[in-house]
DNA sequence: AATGAATGAGCCTTCATTCAT
DNA sequence: GATGAATGAAGGCTCATTCAT
């Protein structure tokens, strides 16, 4: 039945994303799933198998979905927005967050589903930000540095969910506690960044833009 | 002896980077080491002690080593070294890349080895970060906000260590190529964030340090 | 199924019997049974527990089955009869040896099967030869002293079993084997017995049942 | 060095009779010994000489002492004398107890080393106790009807040592207490089978020595 | 006489997988 | 379509033993 399917991979989801793909067995996964261990060979051939379709099944529920900002909005508030976004996709503990889990998995050792992963889910959001970066730019700065300032922007983001046994133990549970709010990290990020870029862009061409001048 | 401790950990490093804990079997490390099955019984218990000592020989072998700059250096100068020291950690070619590999494993799956990682390899630098930090920063800004801001600044450093797999797909082999000389990257992070701590300055008050002045 | 769990539990309790439990390997077992090295672990969890159960099934097949006897019988008939239901137990040949020999060594180091087998193989038996010597004693003698001279009963059934190589070595396999009948030997012991325990209420008051007359 | 062999020796004798052959490791004896691994190859070839070693040390430290009564001591003071000493080597608590222990696993399942422990330990007892079984009884009892007698002293004895589980599984451990004092179980034991004796001698000829009369 | 590192066989157990029902 | 018993390969680990010092 398709019932069964769906339970079996919602569940080996759930229990790859915690324990990886090797220390997770087909019994557990059966027997969480209230299915025979049979069904797993039956349903998906083999264990290889079922973890590709939960994979698959993670990055489906977790649309890219890039904002679309209000009409008129400035590029610093873009950038707000998007940060904002990117946080909440980091942060939010209501996100079933073996969704999130899984997928770090594949980065950390990208097999040949971390491409299609990057390409679906990633690219868009990055290609966004990567033309609010340009916005707040002058036209001078070249394309591989605009990326490299994108990529700083990101990596703040990115450093809050998959560093964060290290962040932890740097400042400690209760900072870390502080830190880790959507809407404070967010607005630091935010500054911190639009800081940065107007810098560059000060640097640049004094004749610039002026991002800097709306924030 | 000694020199089949070294030869084992030195192999076993290696084979748990590529494979993982799970995968890694002990007999494929005996059989890479030259020694026998039960060596590595006799030298480290198990294997999992093994795999402790391996990561302890990781970042052993890339010292934390805090920077000690030229006296009278400007804040922003101190920036630039630590930022630098860092990019030429995570950059660095020669470092045989095993080392990272299984710090970067350690670090999305910690185990107890993990605190160990970074109570003597990240916290020193982080300490040092933050010391530049403050002094980049008006007195007002408390120290929860602080070590937000240095986390920005170790974000982007660790992105182009621990993320090149996505980085190289979002822009490319020849660009990616490009972003992660050390000199550059360098140039790039220290400029974005003194820009970043700049405009936390500003707004903070004023009446502050100016840091941004001697840049 | 449970055709290959009978013959598991069989086989083993032969091999456990004859090597002890150290000695005796999984894989020589499943080898003895036709099974697969898994198979134990599959219907019993691991080696203990089989073990367990072939002791379990060791006194399964020798059975307690207190003795109902006939409607009026005198004591001194109740105790030859039990005596020689022991005796029957612990020297009939057709028993496969291996049953008791399993015993004997569970008793020896007793572990979690020893408590398990006492409770449900010789209590009942043991409670049944207390009523019989109480009924042959003076109400005045005390339950412990009761309980005693009991086991000075069972003793003398035990050691036909469990000390033959003693026995044998101490007067001669042709000596042994005249003393190891089951109708002599129960007989000399309910004599024996009986004269004890009459010796003992004698004492203890003239008064009392006369036990010994009816022998 | 000999102060090392004996050393060796005495640890692995009481490891052995805790832990049984097989479940004695040779760095464990080595180990409560504070010698070397290797020592015991040393010193003794092999993990099973040392055992020999350990049960021939332990039979020698044990003697026989078939006990000298005093002159014109009564065939019953004979026997309680001798059951006397059987239940002091049975119980003694001084008894450095793992000589025993080591001797019971022998017999349990007999090596070579079996029937010299009887022929040198058990022999001589038990042809005293059966001089004073002769004595007790009319000439008429044939041999074989006298060794079965005492059988059924030496049963007694043997259960307290042989059959501790059992015991104390059937009565509680408060009871098997009070049971296994050496003067109380003595003191039982020999009138008992006083007794036992008596009915057997009355049975067999109301003249013969009527050995009951001087308990 | 004694050490401790090294050996290799073998242990119990667990795994993903298959097969007969 | 689903079950649960059976499979065999491999896993980590422990053992008695040996060897070079």
């Amino acid at each position: 039945m398709d019932a069964t399917r769906q339970k079996l991979i919602e569940t080996a989801g759930q229990l790859f994303s915690r324990d990886g793909f090797e220390s997770t067995t087909v019994r557990e996964i059966c027997q969480h799933a209230g299915t025979n261990v049979a069904s797993i060979h039956y349903h998906f051939g083999d264990k290889e198998r079922l973890y590709i379709e939960a994979v698959k099944h993670a990055h489906c529920h977790q649309p890219p979905s890039p904002q679309p900002w209000a009409e008129g909005a400035t590029p610093p508030q873009k950038l707000a927005a998007i940060i904002h976004q990117m946080m909440t996709v980091m942060l939010d503990a209501e996100t079933p967050s073996w969704h999130t889990e899984l997928m770090m998995r594949e980065l950390a050792r990208p097999t040949s589903a971390c491409e299609a992963l990057v390409r679906e889910f990633i690219d868009p959001l990055f290609a966004q930000l990567l033309c609010v970066v340009t916005e707040l730019l002058p036209p001078s700065v070249p394309l591989v540095e605009r990326q490299g300032l994108a990529f700083s922007v990101v990596a703040q983001c990115l450093l809050y969910r998959y560093h964060r046994p290290i962040g932890r133990l740097l400042v400690g549970e209760n900072h870390f506690q502080q830190l880790t709010t959507i809407e404070e990290s967010a607005r630091r990020i935010t500054e911190f960044s639009l800081g940065g870029l107007q810098s560059v862009a000060t640097r640049e061409g004094a004749v610039a833009s002026k991002p800097g001048e709306s924030s």
